[in-house]
DNA sequence: ATAGTATGGTTTACGTTATAAACCAAATTA
DNA sequence: TAATTTGGTTTATAACGTAAACCATACTAT
């Protein structure tokens, strides 16, 4: 049994590449409001995505407001197509 | 996003789950061969998994050697298929 | 003006968890 | 009978997830 990516293994990590797999980006307010996370554990795992090269965060603003938008990289996007094929062993699927 | 079972997002016990999914019964040392894990770390997680009520764990003898036979239950059952069903949406499965 | 509150985060401290190392008893082999 | 192997358990540690505390700026009410 292959290894389970463990940057990936996480439950808000995951959350997280998961909606960026399916939108083009996601500002830290909205990712904050699907996943139901905290800002500060958010924070926290936005950074190791990043770290690890999965996504981008551009800190910018709208008006006077800062404003985070997150990307997945092609890398990220990769990564997590890997972790699905894996992950589909442990749950007996296809 | 629904909360991922914390007790099967772990890859060893989930490796585990997944192999007692497929097979009526597998004994200490097989599930140590086939996910390739270290016995100590083997034997916390087939605790964990005993203690919730997942899976069973008969120790017995083979001739005068000892062997613990694990089997899954019910409600082991149960909960690895609820896992799977939420996992699912992280994944962008079906 | 300025005191208070909201927004958009980051940093830090803590408890939990996974994991390996150390250990143990019994059986087998040299 | 000494050493090694087998089949595990217990314990110590490091990494991890998480929330609490914090910070800067903006907005609102007095």
């Amino acid at each position: 049994m292959k290894e389970l990516n463990p940057l990936l293994h996480s439950q808000l990590r995951l959350a997280v590449m998961s909606i960026l797999m399916n939108v083009e980006e996601a500002d830290f307010v909205y990712l904050k409001e699907k996943t139901e996370s905290t800002a500060g554990n958010l924070s926290v795992q936005i950074d190791k995505l990043t770290t690890a090269g999965y996504i981008t965060a551009e800190k910018g603003f709208v008006g006077k407001k800062t404003r985070t938008v997150c990307r997945i990289t092609e890398q990220g996007r990769a990564a997590f197509e890997q972790y699905v094929e894996v992950l589909k062993d442990y749950l007996n699927l296809q």
